[in-house]
DNA sequence: TTGCTCCTCACGTCACGTGAGGTGGC
DNA sequence: TTGCTCCTCACGTCACGTGAGGTGGC
């Protein structure tokens, strides 16, 4: 008593595409209940909405169409139960993925909206700064002549062990002003914005400078920063962070990447 | 003074595959410093070490190649934001698509091992039940001589406006043990297993009956449930649950469906 | 007859993965 | 010479999407 429905009548009614109908229908994971002799058409049944949405859920928690198929010949419910965990498995690797991909994207777009908010700041300045977790890479050594740029390898290595993600804005770290005026091109660490870090650049006063140019190039800005300390009686004590409010994601022109530099007060 | 290196160097450097090295360089999106013009070697340098980050940041944020390839001839601060904002709208819907593909596994994990815990049970017994949360579908209206298979395709068109997810496991309600022994197979509602479901079936003692068949064949549970109430003493007030703990997910033959009535004391 | 639906077949998508077959470097 | 690496080209993957070209039903 269960009346045949066409492809379009079906598709409508369950919400799947027919163009999905027929390739299910190809590779064996769920076929009409009815296909006319003449003509070759394919006819479903009411009942046949089950057995769709039991696909259709199969296939929406990822399991491959074929693991379906395979399912369709012999199942029971530890067989399924194994399946079950093993997917689990894989969608929890996939959420964490996806977490981790929104920590980036969130970490860019501050970098990006602070840059922009920055544009009317003077080039030095003292300004409060929150609390922010980073995650500091290692020790660097540096050979004679060497700078940042040598050390990329040996920190894509390390990051690897240290489970940094390198996808996060990365920044400079040196441990005092002097060290920063001395060798701007050679940071102490490098270090990832990443909000599961476990170390922190603290809340506080900080003296903060701008720069825009490639990669370690500060032209002027630890001179003047030096300067607008002496003029304003602040001795900077702290440790100095450099991060990219501009880099390579959002400028094309070397130039145009734009420098922090904080100095802890 | 940066040293070139050959693709598999620098893949093992950066962990980046050489296929897909040769892929990006063929599609434009991240290229060798230098080509050797005699035998087509690709050579890479270290400073790539930071473009190549940068490509694989934006991969990782299943950004599509050709974009990033796009953003390689103009970018700026403002359509980055925009392409991030895009981007992070997509992975919002990925991520509760996830957690909503998570919350369906498990949901289906309870019921499967909820049926192998059942297995020693007897066929009609009182239990103790926990809080559940469900989502009810709306009000079932029978016409002569229709059971709940003719109104699938109504439930599949509600559950379109009323956002049910029908991959979480589907169940009968009854409004009463009457009803439910009068019309096995005319369900007053369909629910779903859903944990955001705004319906309950709530917490307490339940007259609890198994049997094995296909959806709405209860052979002789009713009358078994029936008797054994009258024997011990017991009214029946509440609502009747119908869940299937196994279901065509788990197993092949409808024999071996096993569903689980609960009514509540 | 017209307009709609159905069919099959083939090719495209996306980001690679996997050989095949050949060359280059030490 | 041997063994390794590099190259290009072509085809496979997965779950469809998109026509092309032809037929069937009312």
């Amino acid at each position: 008593m269960d009346i045949h429905m066409t492809i379009k009548e079906f598709s409508k009614l369950s919400g799947v595409d027919s163009t999905t109908l027929r390739y299910w229908d190809e590779i064996g994971v769920f076929s009409p209940a009815h296909r006319s002799e003449e003509n070759n058409y394919r006819y479903y049944t009411k009942k046949q909405l089950i057995t769709l949405y039991f696909v259709t859920a199969l296939s929406e928690l990822k399991f491959p169409l074929k693991t379906i198929a395979a399912l369709d010949n012999d199942r029971n419910p530890e067989e399924f139960l194994r399946l079950i965990s093993a997917q689990e498995q894989l969608l929890n690797n996939e959420l964490s993925r996806l977490r981790m991909c929104y920590a980036i994207i969130h970490a860019r777009r501050e970098l990006i909206n602070h840059g922009q908010a920055v544009q009317n700041y003077p080039r030095v300045s003292v300004r409060h700064m929150e609390d922010k977790p980073i995650l500091l890479g290692p020790r660097n050594i540096y050979k004679k002549g060497e700078n940042f740029m040598h050390l990329l390898p040996s920190l894509v290595k390390s990051a690897k062990d240290l489970r940094m993600n390198l996808s996060f804005p990365i920044g400079g770290y040196y441990d005092s002003f002097e060290d920063f005026l001395e060798h701007p091109q050679q940071p102490f660490h490098f270090f990832t914005i990443d909000p599961s870090g476990n170390n922190r650049r603290k809340k506080g006063d900080y003296l903060m400078g701008f720069n825009f140019g490639d990669y370690g190039e500060f032209d002027s800005l630890p001179e003047d920063m030096k300067t607008y300390a002496l003029e304003n009686s602040i001795v900077p004590k702290g440790a100095v962070y450099v991060t990219y409010l501009y880099d390579e994601l959002c400028v094309k022109n070397p130039e145009d990447y734009l420098a922090q530099v904080c100095v802890g007060l």
